[in-house]
DNA sequence: AGGCTGTCTTGATGTTCTTCGAATCAGAGA
DNA sequence: TCTCTGATTCGAAGAACATCAAGACAGCCT
């Protein structure tokens, strides 16, 4: 990723931008926009938005694929798509241990999302 | 099955359902994913989602469509599907009156959206 | 009434998304 | 090593989406 990048990503604002002001008290700028739709667009789609929920609300932190799939009336194949959308939107992280990977959520993503969409963070300016 | 609406509508959750505790406590029945997913994936464009901070955070609470549509390098019909995927998702009323048309965020679902991704707003119900 | 401006709808086109079956890759165990 | 199971990637088909130009509609002004 060695790139002049005009685009911010969801990692840049990982980094250090504290991530914008909720967007009921400014408007926020087209980087911005750009760098969190895809975040959003991930979890616009009922399956992954369930997916999600089931990796966030996991008592352990995390969950192995084999207790997501068989939760759905979806091949294999498609879970991991929907899996990897979710990874690239930097929702989740995934770890292979042994014969199964586990999934496990980003809740500073969440927060970022959460609190862009105007739920008075406290701590923000 | 008669009328036993199997899928919740947006219009649904604001009227009695309090919506659903956020996703990092526990997993969302599939009835309110397909409720939500829509509202994200309204806000999954870059266009749409600096269109949505546009509204919310327009100083007198409304814009008009007219100081929206120059805004970007979009044609008007363009910004208008937007504008409607928008009102769709339950995110944002319109209004006209005489020959412009003013837009209005509906705070109460961004709320409710925000708090789905386990920001404890502290005031639940 | 007639024309003008602002907004929305319609129809068309190229792109992206969801989904599946088949093939492939990664580890565990015999 | 060979095979078996779990997870991902590949390739393809059908649906949904973003965008625009052209047309339709609503309300002002002369």
């Amino acid at each position: 990723m060695s790139k002049q990048s005009p685009a911010l990503s969801l990692t840049d604002l990982n980094a250090g931008v504290p991530c914008c002001a909720p967007i009921t008290e400014q408007r926020i700028p087209s980087e911005t926009a750009a760098a969190l739709a895809p975040a959003f667009k991930a979890l616009g789609d009922p399956v992954r938005l369930q997916l999600m929920s089931m990796i966030a609300s996991a008592p352990t932190g995390e969950i192995c694929v084999c207790d997501l799939t068989p939760a759905f009336d979806l091949s294999g194949p498609t879970i991991s798509h929907h899996l990897k959308t979710l990874r690239e939107a930097g929702l989740v992280d995934a770890e292979r241990r042994g014969t199964w990977v586990y999934y496990r959520a980003r809740p500073v993503i969440m927060r970022q999302l959460a609190s862009l969409l105007g739920v008075g963070s406290p701590a923000n300016t």
